[in-house]
DNA sequence: GCCTCCATGTAATTGGTTACATGATTCT
DNA sequence: AGAATCATGTAACCAATTACATGGAGGC
């Protein structure tokens, strides 16, 4: 792949778990030429450089993958708002959660559309499937979570005005 | 709240959703006491610094509640690793799986213990109550992913030595 | 010939972490 | 007296985003 495959790819399907532009794509593939972790195997029109992994890149993943720990405490701003979400009214607190419920709603059918269509050809396929099939569950609880929430909020017991 | 509380609170709850270490809050409580966001509002002992929110700064935080959009696409490195899945042998990737489903059980169990003993004496404690329902869900979400994709891996369809 | 997309790179800035640095109070 | 904890701050560094900058190839 390059650079500019490498930043499509980012684009459409993996800005859902890592984000990346262009410009940190280059650098970085820089960096891992240097380090022989990946090696430059055609030239394609207009400069287009096509790279491939190296045995030692491939040993590299690995490792990374096997041997070293996940940031488990990802950032999530929507759970961090509703933290903060006793200081609005009670009205606005239920209009803010119901959007947020039709956003996880919407994503989980985008996720949920993709898999209905999925024909596995290779093995990375299978591993995207199990990385959508998370995604689908994910927002999915997220849904549920706000259809919880706003049964929470409409009992009648508190809100900014009465504390 | 002082900047020495402000740590500790990120530090035991609000770290699962959005860390912050003393050395970006201090400059961010002088930043925000400049723009009158804040104020202070008593000293402690060994220099100790209490703060109190302003009606501007509570303006402040409902317009970002509510007119500006949080990150809807969190980094999730679990989920971006699980992409590269198909570069181990099978019975790795089974491992790997069986141990991040561990992790999640653990991280479940520790907020449903605590959602358990949940005695909300305030509005604020109620939208607690809301992020930590969201954790339980969404760990909840990720075991039953883990053990799903057990089962796909268990299929005797692919590995990396076939592909 | 012009527009769009392909394609690669660098620079400036922001946001955040780790490390450095200091001192007061409380507990044993 | 010494250790632990309370308490505040700055500096150096790293990661990432936004903006700047340039040029080639293909379609109309």
């Amino acid at each position: 792949m390059s650079g500019y495959d490498l930043t499509k790819l980012f684009d459409v399907s993996l800005s859902n778990v890592w984000a990346a532009q262009h410009s940190q794509i280059y650098p970085e593939l820089a960096r891992l030429l240097k380090a022989d972790l990946i090696q430059q195997v055609a030239d394609g029109p207009r400069g287009k450089k096509l790279y491939a992994i190296t045995d030692a890149g491939l040993v590299a993943v690995r490792w990374w993958l096997v041997e070293t720990e996940p940031e488990r405490a990802p950032r999530n701003e929507v759970v961090l708002r509703t933290f903060f979400l006793w200081l609005l009214p009670r009205e606005d607190a239920i209009a803010w959660i119901t959007r947020e419920k039709a956003r996880y709603e919407i994503q989980r059918d985008h996720y949920a559309e993709i898999a209905a269509t999925w024909l596995p050809v290779s093995a990375s396929d299978d591993a995207l499937r199990l990385t959508l099939e998370a995604g689908i569950r994910v927002e999915q609880a997220m849904v549920e979570w706000a259809a919880w929430a706003l049964v929470q909020l409409a009992s009648p017991a508190r809100d900014a005005d009465t504390d």
